[in-house]
DNA sequence: ATGATAATCGAACACCTGTTCGGTGTCAAG
DNA sequence: CTTGACACCGAACAGGTGTTCGATTATCAT
């Protein structure tokens, strides 16, 4: 009779082990080694390292160069070195909000997320809670920005003048991107295209903002 | 007296060292040992090995993590694990032809270059000759590419309807961005916002095909 | 030639590291 | 109670691996 997972998938001490696998290879650019993994997650016998590594191994969540010193490596597309992993929150479409996990609930896998090289991302924003968010549909067309392109965000409440920033208009129940600009009598957003009109917003006008654009990445093979 | 290096630089064994060093970090995903460099580079002497090692780390291409096992890593921003380094070949300017070097000329370091992770890649695109462009002027913003964007290019010669090429227009001496498209009695150029008209190309007018977008990249931290 | 410096080698050494194996304690089923 | 699966420990072992050192050969200015 098969015995029941007392939770589901892994243990308390697995996501230990991987997680420190994932730190360490991020901090020291090479795999830790069986005595490492084991002083840092409080086990006392390099065995028992092996007895976990096993069933990572098993369970498809590592892979491993038998025999050679330090070769544990974690299964599938790693953010490896210099890169961020950001995750993919959801869609930015229009008529519909946005909406934003609470403050740090960063799932262990998210469904999708996009990784970007280090030296591509603006020095200040390195490490930042950064999230991304797919385009539907071609509201934001204005804004340079079209259907499928992911536009990566950093989380703010509040913007200063020339700022590309994702929007909620509560009252139009309309998200947009547009470029801020506050005026003396409400808020000004500006299409980045130029042969667009800008919107403008009484300063009664409800207006949430949810995060500044960072960078736009569009991937251009859906027309092969 | 100082002696005059034979070779600016750094000598032909060192060159195989370090590249085998990143050939087998993206192949293990951790570095080799002072062994395995030595088999691969014709040194039989594991003293040797270390003796290039010390000499790569003075001359700071490396660092080492001393005593640990495999404790090699090269140095500043390497393209380790799954990223593609992509050269940035120059600017896309409307007016002036792209300058596209002679096959693989690549220079051991390009001026500058774009890391892209390779889960950002379309699958096909992987490891072939791809190029960047950095987007002057705003003739292109009606491919939805503005100033200062990145784009990223496969080199082609034709194209097939609906990709979105960089062409030459030698008569209009003239480079732009467009949505390629083959008609009865020519090409229509097509811009991505459907608010611009197409261009109509004669079969008389001569038409280069540069290469294709494969992705867009957009850093928008200059508005800060 | 000659002495100095660089490039190599090979072997010995000591520690690093993964593997293996016999035990201990717990807990639930038989 | 016994059994067996499980999680865990500690020690011992066999290679893996970086380090060190004495010795040899090449190169080159003097």
């Amino acid at each position: 009779m098969m015995m029941v997972r007392k939770s589901k998938g892994l243990g308390e001490r697995h996501k230990r082990v991987l997680d420190f696998i994932e730190d360490y290879q991020r901090k020291h650019k090479h795999p830790p080694s069986i005595r490492e993994i084991g002083e840092s997650c409080d086990i006392s016998s390099t065995s028992v390292v092996n007895y976990y590594l096993n069933q990572l191994e098993k369970s498809g969540h590592i892979e491993r160069d038998r025999k050679i010193s330090r070769g544990v490596r974690l299964t599938g597309s790693t953010p490896l070195g210099d890169m961020l992993r950001i995750p993919i929150y959801g869609r930015i479409v229009a008529g519909e909000p946005i909406l934003i996990p609470s403050s740090d609930f960063r799932a262990f896998t998210p469904d999708e997320s996009v990784d970007i090289a280090m030296s591509l991302m603006p020095a200040k924003e390195k490490g930042k809670d950064l999230f991304a968010l797919e385009v539907q549909g071609e509201s934001m067309i204005d804004a340079l920005v079209n259907e499928g392109d992911i536009v990566i965000l950093k989380p703010v409440q509040d913007a200063r003048n020339g700022e590309m920033v994702a929007i909620w208009l509560s009252d139009r129940n309309e998200t947009t991107l547009k470029y801020f600009y506050k005026e003396k009598d409400g808020y000004r957003l500006q299409p980045a295209n130029p042969n667009f009109k800008p919107i403008l917003i009484r300063k009664t006008e409800p207006l949430e903002i949810k995060g500044k654009v960072v960078m736009v990445i569009r991937k251009v093979d859906r027309y092969m």
